[in-house]
DNA sequence: ACAATAAATTTGGTGAACCAAATAAAATTG
DNA sequence: CAATTTTATTTGGTTCACCAAATTTATTGT
């Protein structure tokens, strides 16, 4: 009886899914090592392992990529991060950039029944508090269709759908300035000299840089 | 950044905290370990840690204590299991039987905050699902006065409120045959020869063993 | 092509939590 | 009280996840 966890495989296996959906081209030891935090040493040696499951395939110019069954796994993890995500806000009135933390503690607890009870309890939701879409239980997700703010047209009614980065510091902006999932929005203008855009939410106009319009996605 | 989790010493000091609540009077390392199902070697540097942290005190034979400082870590543990349970049992619908298991993980997570607006979500629950008490915050909790059902007055309407022992075994039992926490039974008779007792419940009536009814502890 | 740079890999370590087996100390019992 | 049995303790090992510092193997810019 070990009163340990290991849950080391799952985060490399989140981690490179991560990286993965952030369409990030060649994931290489280096990479996996930074976004992990862990020396390459280390990541290598677990790479190995991973790769003795068939959970990650290492290919000839050293791109590490999932298996079918590794991606599946990582969707499970990913599945159990965002449903609890969902209890936090919904049942605990947690902000949406406090649960993150929480989050990844609980994505790693073991029980077949406890996610799919969970789910049904939360009311089947397909979405997390930062609009990422729930995977499935055979780790199937629904992707949204979605477009930048920066990219929608003008003078029409958005909702705010879901972020392109789901960063502590971005949230806390949003915060700070008021916009979350599910706002609505109407683009005012943009700037020509540096793409920043005026937006128009719930009577007052906020300013926003590219950088953040680009990262608020808005329902297509 | 580690990606697994050390629980061993809130496992202990939650062992500890057990035994001194069934009243094993001289816990030495050999009962503890026993109770851990781990190596005695295992177990006597363990002590000797949480010695070293004033969690524990070895007494001059050898018996192992849990002070004020251990009892009270101990207590937060017990208070986070069963909190779970009784989300487990009330929101996902899980019979007692079967929440064990994942309370057991779920008491690990660390989080200040969680432990409070799980309680306050739940209810403000004063016991868990088997009838233990809930430990408040700092760690009091309040002993319900009970008695067990061998010991109750014959032919009164009694309510079962805790039980004895939680195994897994004989929660299976006490399902099997229709009872739980909450049930109100009465004493029908008393068998001189073997002290075994029949009880009625919902107009049925049910012959228990004495060991059975020395562990379904009514209400006093 | 070749030196500079970067990435991959190897080597040798660490600490935590565990174990089996040997030994020492203590308790029990005839 | 001596012999047996039970406990406690020590010793030497294991595995896992991690690291730092070499070393080897690309890659890249000139």
């Amino acid at each position: 009886m070990q009163h340990f966890a290991y849950h080391s495989e799952e985060n490399y296996l989140k981690t490179l899914y991560k990286l993965e959906d952030k369409k990030v081209k060649k994931v290489n030891n280096t990479a996996l090592s930074k976004a992990l935090e862990l020396n390459p040493a280390t990541v290598l040696e677990a790479v190995r392992k991973m790769s003795e499951k068939k959970l990650v395939t290492v290919l000839a110019d050293k791109t590490i990529q999932l298996t079918d069954k590794g991606r599946k796994k990582a969707l499970q993890i990913v599945r159990r991060h965002r449903l609890w995500e969902v209890f936090l806000v919904d049942k605990l009135n947690y902000k949406w950039d406090e649960v993150h933390h929480i989050a990844e503690q609980l994505e790693h607890i073991e029980a077949d029944s406890l996610t799919e009870r969970l789910e049904a309890f939360l009311g089947n939701p397909t979405v997390d508090p930062h609009g990422d879409p729930i995977p499935d239980e055979s780790g199937k997700l629904k992707r949204i269709k979605t477009q930048p703010l920066s990219e929608a047209p003008w003078n029409k009614k958005l909702t705010i759908v879901a972020l392109g980065n789901s960063s502590d510091e971005f949230l806390k902006y949003l915060n700070k300035i008021g916009l979350s999932i599910g706002a609505t929005v109407e683009v005012a203008e943009v700037e020509d000299f540096d793409k920043s855009i005026t937006i128009l939410h719930k009577k007052s106009s906020i300013t926003l840089s590219n950088e953040a319009a680009n990262t608020l996605l808005v329902a297509l």
